[in-house]
DNA sequence: TTTGACTGTCAGTACTGACTGTCATTTGGT
DNA sequence: ACCAAATGACAGTCAGTACTGACAGTCAAA
């Protein structure tokens, strides 16, 4: 969290997101936000005009938005398990480097319309890849063929809940870790599918 | 909602959960509650004395909280499938009814510390239930032995996910409802875990 | 040296929101 | 009808907070 060596907006938005992230967009102060980037509350609004526009701002700015379609037809091997390893670490991978936008969406929904489909575009556009994956899969005999959505549906919700768990810094089910989660979830559902 | 026919007090604690749930503690102001309740924002201090304790008064009063454990142990039929199902219907139902209660732990997490342990109080109860069922069942010979509190965990995550996901009105994943999830979701532990 | 972009300080405005006090009014029980 | 408790209407206090304006300092480029 070290901004030291960053332009002032820079500092500004990252602080921004934390503070809000941590305590709300009501919950914190323009006043604050610039203590912590250690700058005046004058060049927040210089910067940026409103409160508003800063954590639009910051959220342009750090939300992570990338075509991901490509990457997969390329990368699927049409082995079941391996394939739902990939997917389910590509899946934490993009929460994770949303996280403190996801916390905002999260908190904020209800006021501040449109960022929460902003941050779950990505994560629906995964479930779409997967659903098709295993349509394929069955065709190729390699899956069971029923209900593809809803196994994909149950999949991506899996990941979803153990993600949204770990939001606030692993307190609840505290003995239990990502990756090991993530490689044995990913066996019951290999061992489940499988023709 | 229509709370025509309550006492005063407990028409400002549905107000202040409903609203409260919607918008964020900071994002509700005591009159709005008040006149959301059909009442003056006088009638809500006389009552509760501050804000704050409005908010507690409402946590206290709604929050579902009731000993499962004895229940468990008479309802189990030692039939994976079947007893996944009472486990995924009773924890749906459990969240459901704190579901306000919930969306506020949530979002003001950080701020009113301790609403959050006392939301997840009862489905963690429930992860220990699962754990301990699914090693008395490998016992039994009735399932693979290996991993049970990781079992239990993915089955809890992937329940918690699916409500997490209902939260704010079905609004992502619209096609898919709550039952036919349950009853397939089920479908696929018991497929795995069968020996 | 001068200029311009950027930042800080400080005082101040306009408004909001939690909370109080006072007094009139309503309501329910006897 | 009468009383007491609950409620409402209204004005007001006080602290906080988004946001502005006026002015000054710094520093790098021209």
């Amino acid at each position: 969290m070290d901004s030291s060596k960053l332009g002032s907006s820079d500092r500004l938005l990252l602080a921004a997101l934390n503070l809000i992230a941590a305590k709300g967009y009501n919950g914190v102060t323009t006043l604050e936000i610039a203590t912590e980037a250690g700058l005046s509350e004058k060049t927040l609004f210089r910067q940026f005009g409103s409160k508003q526009k800063l954590l639009e701002a910051a959220f342009d700015r750090y939300h992570y938005a990338e075509e991901m379609k490509k990457l997969f037809s390329e990368k699927l091997v049409w082995d079941l398990e391996e394939d739902l390893l990939l997917v389910s670490k590509t899946y934490h991978e993009i929460m994770n480097r949303n996280r403190k936008l996801i916390q905002i969406s999260l908190k904020e929904e209800g006021q501040l319309p449109g960022f929460r489909e902003r941050t779950h575009k990505h994560p629906l556009q995964l479930l779409d890849i997967l659903t098709n994956y295993f349509i394929t899969m069955s065709e190729k005999g390699k899956m069971i063929p029923t209900n593809p959505e809803m196994h994909a549906f149950s999949f991506m919700m899996m990941n979803f809940g153990a993600f949204m768990n770990d939001l606030d810094s692993h307190k609840n089910y505290a003995t239990i870790s990502l990756e090991p989660f993530i490689q044995e979830s990913v066996k019951i559902f290999a061992r489940a599918l499988q023709p």
